[in-house]
DNA sequence: GTAGAAATAGTTCTATTAGAACTATTCTCG
DNA sequence: CGAGAATAGTTCTAATAGAACTATTTCTAC
């Protein structure tokens, strides 16, 4: 049996519709699509790109679980849009999850790190190649970081997001380097099999 | 119209596929089950693990494309196993691939960066808690890395993902530093705010 | 000034992926 | 010998990414 002294659990959603309603949490009302754009700008680096079929998806629910409400809006004659706020409800419900939810560990995929796993299928300098241009991506993208933790600065209830956007901008910083370290142990590799090769 | 000029493009399947299909690469014939062993001990750090659900779904459809062939083995009088081999197709199909492919950009899910750009709805001292703990399995993982780096550094044809475990153990070093860097960032903040607050 | 391209807004469909659950046999150790 | 962990294999569901699709609007070139 239950009882009443127990702390409520967070309610049980993918990381992806407590994205959705933080993301709410910082403005008074958003559309779908405007949630999209924000997504793609803030949460993009250290996150993800939630899909906007699955914010619309996630909008839904949380709406069915009375933690946003919605308004059809018209921004001309001809067009409606459909605006969500958070409620209080919503707002109790995140903080929760932010606090209490057991912390999914970080998961990373690596294409790049896949295809040098599989190096002895690929020709030396291609793989190179491959780790040069991650690693000259990863530069942007430490650009593209700061200049997101700079905009975010200057804006007053955006302190955390613009420490995240740091934090980003030092991993792809960290990237870059790593990527730098990869290839000049690809080459001594490629020295080392070459040389045991040509011995035989 | 096409000519017999053009090179054959690579065959369209999920990188997943590709990872069970270079897992075969390095040996003669695996089960699925095997398949996953291998898959949790070397892809989990850099690329990941695939489901087995999935590698079962994978080998299904690479049996169906030729690029892998199977066989029941008897281990006992009772229970059957069934074994997969990588065919002559299946080797050109992923040396393809890996050299031909375009590459996907590395992507991360990060809950503890999520938990930290909603700052704002957390108390600071639970936040700064989840970093620490982020910082300290970090710190773990690198020794995993370290350790997979090792017994693959001492088998033969085992040079390129030894490499790549090297790769993970300083990419999960850079992420303990980090994280300690983001704890400074969180105090720093904290202060700030706090100060503000007071200052009201 | 108008045809066509590109951008804005919103939604839906499909395939990939993760993870949990489930069956069934065998090994281990108290 | 009995409980439970390990091995082997499979299936189901939900989450996710990405492409496609509809429909307006604004921009640009002729």
């Amino acid at each position: 049996m239950s009882t009443a002294a127990e702390a409520p659990p967070p309610a049980e959603l993918p990381p992806t519709a407590w994205a959705v309603l933080g993301l709410l949490s910082f403005e008074r009302e958003l559309s779908g699509y405007d949630l999209k754009k924000w997504a793609d700008n803030s949460l993009r680096f250290f996150y993800w790109s939630p899909a906007a079929s699955q914010i619309y998806a996630e909008l839904k629910r949380l709406e069915r679980l009375g933690f946003v409400t919605s308004r059809i809006a018209a921004q001309d004659d001809l067009r409606n849009k459909r605006l969500f706020a958070i409620t209080p409800a919503g707002l109790v419900a995140i903080r929760g999850w932010v606090q209490h939810a057991p912390v999914e560990p970080p998961m990373l995929k690596h294409g790049v790190a896949l295809r040098a796993w599989l190096g002895h299928l690929a020709d030396p300098a291609r793989l190179r190649e491959m780790v040069a241009e991650h690693r000259d991506n990863s530069a942007a993208l430490a650009e593209e970081a700061s200049n997101a933790a700079a905009s975010a600065a200057i804006t007053k209830g955006w302190e955390y997001p613009a420490l995240v956007s740091r934090w980003s901008q030092r991993y792809f910083e960290a990237e870059q380097r790593l990527a730098a370290e990869m290839l000049n142990d690809l080459d001594e590799l490629a020295a080392t099999l070459g040389d045991a090769r040509r011995r035989r």
